[in-house]
Parts: structure tokens; C-alpha cells; sequence
DNA sequence: GATACCATTTTGGGATACCAAGCCGGTATC
DNA sequence: GATACCGGCTTGGTATCCCAAAATGGTATC
């Protein structure tokens, strides 16, 4: 693989795992000299990632996005227009197998699973099922959203409840979309993520305290 | 202006106002000498340009996007679903003002205005429609779309009954927004998204052997 | 005449040198 | 002691150089 999209891959991982804190500056040279590349391949990967919202300019200078408690809340209005959407396209598919490998890919998590694989589960099963609808747009959409979220649904503070609550909404999602019912689907899955986004701006709104300790930049909504 | 806004605006502009054809191949040093920048900004300009979809990877190598007659029926369900969803959230605005601000740029286009300010203002319409409703994400998409689309729309064979009954449409999506009707709002728009992909495709389908002629790539559906 | 092969050129990817602007610290003056 | 000013240092922006790989074109061979 080439320097460039190696820089861009194992930054964006440092980030989206929280080992660069929310609100962190960077510096191009600091970057160049962790990874072991130049200065060409490290603002190739900045662009990129400004353009995914995981970091972003200030002023002369880089900065890695700070959580923004508004923000969530308008991604989630985004996500639910694009989610909906690809739902009713793949309802309406002859072949909808693809809802088999998503529930077997929920079903990959027990007891035994790191949170890791959870919080990358909860995340795939929104991507693959918007995937699974064909458009590349709406895909790319649900994609990029998720990304944006996926700190701060990592930050979450959740307990094994509410993550029994995802995963049966999943679960009834999956299973509208099964039998064909558009209808019911989306407002299965609507009402998932309206009740992802508030638990996950309560969450991180009552945890602002402690974020903010941890160094993490979180501004208010 | 920094050269490298220069460049990337510059470029964009020859893409879009198609004096660089679909399809063809772009040379970092040839934009690199037509725009006396160095390479780097012109690195910069493609990455940004790249996530735009209007230029794209060639193997190694750059070429101008092609037309892409399945791409444009994808953006066609992706902008219904991100319009629908903007109007929604501006219907329910106790604010509508924007609506007169946008009915005012249609009604500056008459008999005498130029195809390229009714072609802009076309899509400014539905831009600056999705900005009303306050929702960054809805708006940049919609944006986006727009932007993949122009190039599209500009190739259209229109006539004037056409011109004229889009901005009939246009009247009645804000005549309905103004009333505060989301459901009918949302009714016209989406009519107004799907006639027009319609006409898009077909007239682009039908003109093929045309635009091959002038030199511009198109891939079909 | 077609084709396979080799030299040359072109091209994008990467590295580095240079610059101007902004930040920070120190110092001198009041 | 506070503040204003100055100089060095850091930083991103730009230009340029080098390299490997791929395209190109010409030639020799069959």
C-alpha cells in the first residue's frame, strides 16, 4: 500500500479511536515524523480527512474536530432522510438476502464480545443495510454519517440494557424489511434513531464534565 | 486568495463549464503550467475535486469525470430523499422568510436573461431551498448533488416549454411551503425531482451519438 | 507486415528546501 | 512591576528535485 493511504488510514484510526483527543492540534510535522512520512503524503491525508469531518482547519493550522453536540443532532435529522430512504429502496428489491448476512452479523455478538466489536457492529449494520439498497449515494451518505458519530457513540456511556434495546430494534427492523413492509420499517427504524440521538446527546451533554478532564473538546449544542 | 483556493476554484470552473471535456485525461503538470501554480496546490485542488466528483482516479492518473447515466439516477433518489427532507424541516420553520428571498431569484430570470444565469439559478433554487431549512448536512448534500448534476443539466437539450414549466414547479413547491403544507410541498418537489431526471436522462440518452462527437465521454445506464 | 522487445519520455508519488506569517518569550523602558 | 516592542522559532504554503513505474515509440526479428 502506498505511504499516502497508509497515513490517511492509520491517522484516521488514532482519531476515530481517540488516541488524538477531540479539540487536539496538530501539526503537519508532528504527524510526518510519527508515521515516517513527508510532508506530501500527511496533507494528502489532512484533505481527505477534513473532507470526512474528523479533522478540521483553524485558522493557519489543523485541528482534530471537536465533538459538537449540535452537530449530532443534525446528523441524526441526515441520517434518518438517508437511512429511510435506502430502507424503502431495499423493501422493495426481489432480493433481499443481504438482510440474512446482516442479521447473522448482529447475531456474531454474545456476551463474549469485546465492546470494540460491538460498537463496530452497531455501526455496520446501518452501513451494510443502507448498502444493500444499491445506491452508492445513499450508502456513501450513511457511511460518512456514521463515521461522524462513531466517537461520540463511543464515548457513550451505555449500559447492557440499552445495548439489548439496539440490537432488538435491529432485530425488528430487519424483520419488517424481511416481509416486505416498507411502512412499518421505517418507522421502526426512524424511531431508531431519534432514540439514538437522544440517548446519545443526554449522554454526552451529562457526561461533559468528565469528557471535558479527559482533555476531549466537546462544545455545547 | 491563496493559489491554492485559486486553483481549485479555476478548475472547477473549466470543469464544470465543461471547456475540459468528460472523460478527459488531466495531467497534474498540465494544470500545473495552465494555472502557474506549482504542484502541490494542484494536488491539493484534485484530492478536493476527487471527493466532488468531478475529476477521478484513472488508474494512476486524473481524468474529468465522466457523464454517468446510472450516476445521475442514483443522485436523482439520493437528492429526493435529502430535498424531501430539508422541506419538511422548513415547512415546519415559524420563520419562512427564505421562501420570498428564493421566489425573488426566480423572478429575476426573464425573456432576456442568459441560458447560463437560468441554468445557476435552477439550481440555486433547490441549494438555497435546503439551506432554509437550517440543517448543515441536508444542505451540503444537496449542494453536492447539485453540483454533480450541473454539468449533466447544462448538456440537456431544454426547450423553452420545459424552462417554463420547471419554474412553474418551482412557483407551486413554494407556494405549498409558504401554506405551510409539508405533505403537499413534499408531493410537488418530489415530481419535480423525478420529471426532471426523467427528461435529464432521456434527452442526454437520446443526444449520446452528439456528445460522443464533441469529444465528451458518456457511460450509459 | 506483424509482433515482440528495448530505450526514452512522461507521469504521479514522495522528499526536501525555502518563505512568509504568526506565535512566544525576553528585554528594555516607563 | 507592567507593558510595549523586538527577535527568534514554529508552522503551514509553495516550489522544486528525485525516483520508480507506466506509457510510448521505434527497431529488429520472424
Amino acid at each position: 500500500m502506498s505511504q499516502m493511504q497508509n497515513v490517511e488510514k492509520q491517522l484516521r484510526e488514532m482519531i476515530l479511536g481517540l488516541e488524538v483527543g477531540p479539540g487536539e492540534r496538530l501539526t503537519e510535522r508532528w504527524i510526518e515524523s510519527r508515521f515516517g512520512a513527508s510532508r506530501t503524503p500527511v496533507r494528502a491525508a489532512l484533505l481527505r480527512l477534513e473532507t470526512e469531518g474528523l479533522v478540521c482547519r483553524d485558522g493557519r493550522g489543523w485541528t482534530v474536530s471537536p465533538i459538537n453536540l449540535a452537530e449530532l443532532e443534525q446528523i441524526a435529522v441526515y441520517r434518518e432522510a438517508v437511512e429511510v430512504a435506502a430502507l424503502r429502496l431495499t423493501c422493495a428489491l426481489e432480493d433481499r438476502s443481504a438482510v440474512d448476512i446482516i442479521e447473522a452479523m448482529l447475531d456474531s455478538c454474545d456476551a463474549g464480545t469485546p465492546r470494540e466489536e460491538w460498537h463496530r457492529v452497531g455501526m455496520d449494520f446501518h452501513i451494510e443495510l443502507a448498502r444493500a439498497s444499491g445506491n452508492e449515494f445513499l450508502f456513501r451518505a450513511v457511511r460518512d454519517a456514521m463515521t461522524r458519530l462513531s466517537r461520540a457513540r463511543w464515548l457513550e456511556v451505555r449500559d447492557e440494557a440499552a445495548l439489548g434495546r439496539a440490537w432488538a430494534e435491529h432485530h425488528a427492523i430487519l424483520e419488517a424489511v424481511r416481509a416486505g413492509d416498507a411502512a412499518e420499517a421505517a418507522r421502526r427504524l426512524s424511531a431508531h434513531i431519534v432514540g439514538s440521538r437522544d440517548r446519545l446527546v443526554t449522554s454526552l451533554h451529562n457526561d461533559r464534565r468528565g469528557l471535558r478532564a479527559r482533555g476531549f473538546a466537546v462544545v455545547a449544542a
